[in-house]
DNA sequence: GGGAATATTCCC
DNA sequence: GGGAATATTCCC
């Protein structure tokens, strides 16, 4: 393979975790995306620096590296880092994919004259801060706010951590019952009011037309 | 990049033939996966065959091939299938990742003894039937029908004891978690009919008394 | 086998 | 930039 050479680490995030899609405890562990480019800043974009200069004479041939603080970094050249580069740590060599996972995950663009990008939570010597960079989601809430009723539950139950005991997801389990059961009342009680409307809205079409036709 | 001897193509589906996920018409490309699959049949899994020995005699070092009639095809050799052919042709070297996309187009494994595989449009001089491949879509269709889980699903989800594995709980969950959804998904629906009934209910008494008024 | 998360591609 | 389809991985 193209990147036998870079470590491959069994990175999921665990099941309760991820929730529905949505993230709602952080993960013990940072997404491979992160990890893999965070290490190739450490390491140089997988490029040998030419020997024995220093860093500021190497400058000019850096394809990738953090900006001075450590708090941006650039791709100097997009050309070499999409050739030799990505695919020592992807199943690519696109630079536009890597852009897209940058995008993915929240990374911002800050400079039109370079490829500079910047997240708050990716820094140099701040690894530890990657597992708090999440993928953004489609956040077209498929339900709308008034329906936010529960959320608050949600995260209750979503709170509970992986190794939490088996009385936890009991109790999680009977409450998501419960709740499934008022939901299904709810319905009930919608069905009942449109029959309703739908009845007192055909009699009153009926009423209304006898009433002109009268008039008339 | 590891297939760059393999031909890539844009086949992308056309708007108009999936919309909202559910295929309508039929695409004019197959899909990259079945295309490709099909090549490397084609190939003989992209190793070269011994020179001047037939099919008959080669059978037994073949990595891949159809079936003597040209319905199914053979995986004969899976570790050098993975280690030669996969890379050549996809971005892993996995065949459990093979299999995966395979079940993901409806193929079915149809020998317990040996890597036979089947689809009833994939065959030998069949290339044309490929565009008729289509992939699986989670069939859990959004609005489910009223209440259907309220009895069975109920006496099922019940009967799990409670020191059952915490395994069974947490798929419970999962299952639970994803009703809840589609109640609410319910919910907001009639919600919004409602709200459209209501409107048109006022519209039209509006409507009516301007009419009376007028008649009278 | 298949659900679901992440990765890659394609397109607007 | 990001939506959405397909691909790959991971897990049950």
């Amino acid at each position: 393979m193209a990147d036998s050479n870079v470590l491959e680490l069994n990175i999921g995030v665990g099941k309760l975790a991820s929730q529905g899609g949505q993230s709602l405890v952080r993960p013990r562990c940072p997404a491979p995306f992160l990890l893999k480019t965070y290490n190739l800043l450490e390491e140089g974009g997988g490029v040998l620096d030419v020997d024995g200069a220093s860093d500021e004479e190497n400058e000019s041939k850096k394809i990738v590296s953090w900006n001075v603080d450590g708090t941006t970094f650039v791709v100097w050249s997009p050309d070499e880092f999409s050739d030799l580069t990505l695919p020592r740590y992807f199943k690519h060599n696109n630079f536009s994919s890597f852009i897209r996972q940058l995008n993915t995950y929240g990374f911002k663009k800050i400079s039109s004259k370079r490829w500079e990008f910047k997240h708050e939570k990716f820094q140099r010597g701040c690894k530890h801060l990657l597992s708090e960079i999440t993928r953004k989601k489609c956040e077209t809430s498929v339900f709308p706010s008034y329906l936010k009723s529960s959320s608050e539950e949600n995260a209750m139950t979503n709170s509970i951590e992986e190794n939490s005991d088996q009385r936890l997801l009991i109790e999680e389990n009977k409450n998501l019952k419960k709740e499934r059961l008022e939901l299904q009342m709810q319905i009930a009680e919608f069905k009942a009011m449109e029959m309703k409307l739908l009845e007192y809205l055909s009699q009153f079409v009926d009423n209304h037309q006898n009433k002109v036709r009268r008039l008339c």
